[in-house]
DNA sequence: TGGAGTCTGTGCGGAATGCCACATAGCCTC
DNA sequence: GAGGCTATGTGGCATTCCGCACAGACTCCA
């Protein structure tokens, strides 16, 4: 399989997938990071998962389903390795290793998915804004982000102002720091005590299901 | 496989698998429901997806994981057909049909939670509570569920006034009929006009991954 | 049949968030 | 370095939902 992965780049706002569209091929993240996203009939969004280096993008492929209802946007700029749909679901169907490997990280993203639901539920912007800071630098090799209010907003679902209220909270206190679209985390330790229970049981299930990672 | 299936009943309210706990058996309600719920630390909880018999209740096993976070809880009482794990498992290391159904039915789940997640974002609890309605009647022989508002306040994870408020709205429409505990669903085409655009993706990504069970 | 217990209805104040409008401020390009 | 664009800050108002308190109504069991 390995001799077919190609490395592509990824730019900000890049749609791998549209809602409901065949997959053709699956991304392996390797410096970038991709949305998971629901877009609503009105506009509106909401973000079901994000994925990084410790995951891939187009996980129907070997689910059977083919398609998902949900876009796949590129959420910070970097690489992946793509890779066609048809060896992947070859190598899955092989049994082996790499079909555990795919089945444990689908885990793990299904938990991502649960503690998102729970956090939409019951947690303050501000919560969600450190827990998704997090998730985000965890799947990042340098502790900035380029990211925009706006766009935070968006993938959060919320408005762009509650999430500068929750920024600029979270900058008064020293645990990031921001400018127009780069956002730096100061103190992860911190951060982590702002956001609520969701990061850790999610960032728990991650490490949990996929330690072969951890040397990536 | 089949004759190692045991038919169990189901009470309200039971607890088939605790956060984290390992799982011994799977079950595949027949007439019964199952909530995946999470509850928090605070004792708060929201439901993550629900299970009747379309589907079975322990995905972790096969997937890998063997536990999740999640805690497993019978919302409607019936039965079920329990299988201990090791068979399950073996019948999915087959790579038969048995897999992919598995497989379909996982991502049905999937999209089940992600469209939750959504929900809790965006939508208001009178729509959250159609969409629940609808998606118990589906997986109901019958029109009448046994649920008191409270009950589904803590599915919801919102508070029981909200409940109680949102069904006397839709009482007052009759589109149901509620009283005690027991709560009949009078208009089913109306109660889908009244929820969300959820139900009908849920419902659409479930008949399309899993045909085969409209016979069931 | 009556009483206890559960379920449902309602009102009030407060917090969080949504929507809208506009002001300020940094960055980039020319 | 000036202007334009984008990003961020701020305020006001409406709505939804939460938390709390308590009243009324139905059911079930003794």
């Amino acid at each position: 399989m390995f001799p077919h992965l190609e490395l592509v780049p990824l730019v900000l706002g890049q749609v791998l997938y549209e809602s409901g569209s065949r997959l053709h091929s699956v991304y392996f993240p390797t410096d970038s990071i991709v949305s998971l996203l629901y877009v609503m009939i009105d506009g509106g969004s909401a973000e079901i998962a994000m994925v990084g280096h410790e995951g891939m993008v187009g996980i129907a492929l070997f689910m059977g389903g083919e398609t998902t209802p949900n876009r796949a946007v590129v959420q910070s700029s970097g690489h992946a390795y793509k890779l066609r749909g048809p060896l992947l679901k070859e190598e899955f169907n092989r049994s082996g290793a790499m079909q555990h490997l795919l089945l444990r990280y689908t885990q793990s993203l299904l938990t991502q998915m649960a503690q998102t639901a729970v956090c939409n539920r019951h947690h303050s912007v501000h919560q969600q804004l450190a827990r998704w800071l997090l998730l985000s630098l965890d799947r990042l090799p340098t502790n900035t982000l380029l990211m925009t209010q706006e766009l935070i907003a968006n993938m959060l679902g919320v408005r762009r102002e509650g999430v500068t209220e929750a920024a600029g909270h979270l900058q008064a206190q020293s645990l990031i720091a921001y400018s127009h679209g780069r956002i730096t985390v100061l103190d992860r330790t911190k951060l982590e005590q702002a956001s609520c229970e969701c990061y850790r049981v999610v960032k728990r299930e991650s490490d949990r299901l996929l330690p072969d990672l951890i040397a990536t």
